[in-house]
DNA sequence: TTCCTCTGTCATTCC
DNA sequence: AGGGAATGACAGAGG
């Protein structure tokens, strides 16, 4: 029985297998075994200390059998801040990338729901050129991957959100959208596309693994692990939204990020370049309109709590001064007591003195009348 | 199961 | 007039 593997190793294996599907389980053990051996090589082993079980993408694929009884946990916090930053950059890169294609890998119906954007995915892969086959005819044995030897798994941006919005619906809450957009078109549509893609990854990966001397698929595989783990914790952003299914399935030529986010200018200048049906046209002005809704709402909420906050700050302070003035007023009631004491004893004072230098008898009524 | 919180969305108003 | 911001109200998901 083979060692009972490091959790991202396990995780690899989970993905791979996903892709690879289980009747190629025989040569996947060999593929997975070299996997291991470089993942250790390069002290990648993640340490037990989690009990975060990311594999909601690709557990039902693992063979459990495998492994014996190993507990399986994930070393994730500790990545957590990798990941982040991993997703931060090669978000920026594909954000700032002027090409209107999105390159993605083919994973995202393998990991299911969860699975995360073609961005970070896409970048890995971006870098690494292309030649256009699977895998490159030119793969040197003894040198690293170039860009003119990584096999170019692009797609276009259709198809590529298409795939990796797969499985997102049951995620959704939705209360209605203007256009009677039916899903289960686009659900079909992207299960075929699906499966095609993944056709191609299951050439492509065997040749990767078996060549892959410098942990390229591995550190791919690593991002492709990041992705899931991140988008584990950022279930609340899924970027695979409705809006983007849809502009998908609707053949959108343009991503809704650019739909939301544009000046009206550039958005108008954008729509111009294209022509878009009526159907097409309003749906990205009901993608607009939502994603600025979206912000605005988020804004609205983010200055009603400042604004309740900072009210609760000002009733603090008007209670911490009104309790100043209520000792202040009861300071001042105990000088006006002394006061009116002291007065009253100089009043009889006087009264006194007066009555003693003559016989009239004073009162102190006499001198108050007016 | 119920309640609460968060988030996205819609409708409306205002600028 | 059109676009966007602001916000109340509602619904769904999840803890």
């Amino acid at each position: 029985m083979p060692s009972c593997p490091t959790p991202e190793g396990r995780f690899y294996k989970a993905h791979l297998l996903t892709l690879m599907g289980e009747h190629n389980q025989g040569n996947m053990d060999v593929a997975w075994q070299e996997i291991l051996s470089i993942a250790e090589l390069q002290g990648l082993d993640a340490q037990n200390n989690s009990p975060y079980d990311a594999i909601g993408c690709g557990t039902s694929a693992m063979p459990s059998s495998d492994y014996g009884s190993c507990q399986f946990t994930q070393g994730v916090a500790q990545s957590v801040n990798h990941n982040i930053q991993v997703y931060d950059q090669i978000y920026m890169d594909a954000n700032t990338s002027q090409d209107q294609h999105v390159y993605t890998l083919p994973l995202a119906s393998a990991c299911g729901p969860t699975a995360y954007t073609g961005m970070l995915i896409s970048s890995s892969i971006n870098q690494m050129g292309a030649s256009g086959h699977y895998p490159p005819k030119n793969l040197p044995l003894n040198g690293l991957f170039t860009a003119s030897t990584m096999p170019n798994v692009s797609v276009s941006s259709t198809n590529s959100v298409r795939q990796l919005c797969k499985g997102q619906d049951e995620f959704e809450s939705d209360s209605g959208l203007s256009l009677n957009f039916s899903d289960g078109e686009s659900i079909e549509l992207e299960n075929i596309e699906s499966q095609r893609l993944q056709v191609e990854y299951m050439e492509m990966l065997p040749a990767l693994v078996g060549q892959d001397q410098f942990g390229i698929v591995q550190s791919l595989m690593h991002n492709i692990t990041d992705a899931h783990q991140y988008s584990a914790l950022q279930s609340e952003e899924l970027v695979c939204n409705r809006d983007e299914r849809q502009a998908a399935a609707m053949n959108i030529p343009f991503p809704t990020e650019r739909i939301v986010n544009l000046p009206v200018e550039d958005f108008n200048e954008i729509l111009s370049n294209y022509t878009l049906t009526d159907t097409q046209m309003a749906l990205v002005r009901d993608i607009r309109r939502r994603g600025k809704n979206k912000v605005a709402a988020q804004n609205c909420r983010k200055r009603k709590m400042e604004n309740i906050a900072s009210l609760e700050r000002e009733i603090g302070q008007l209670q911490t001064e009104r309790e100043g003035l209520k000792r202040e007023q009861e300071e001042a009631g105990r000088v006006m007591g002394d006061l009116k004491r002291k007065l009253e004893g100089l009043q009889r004072e006087v009264m006194s003195v007066l009555s003693e230098k003559g016989s009239h008898h004073y009162h102190l009524e006499d001198f108050m009348s007016n």
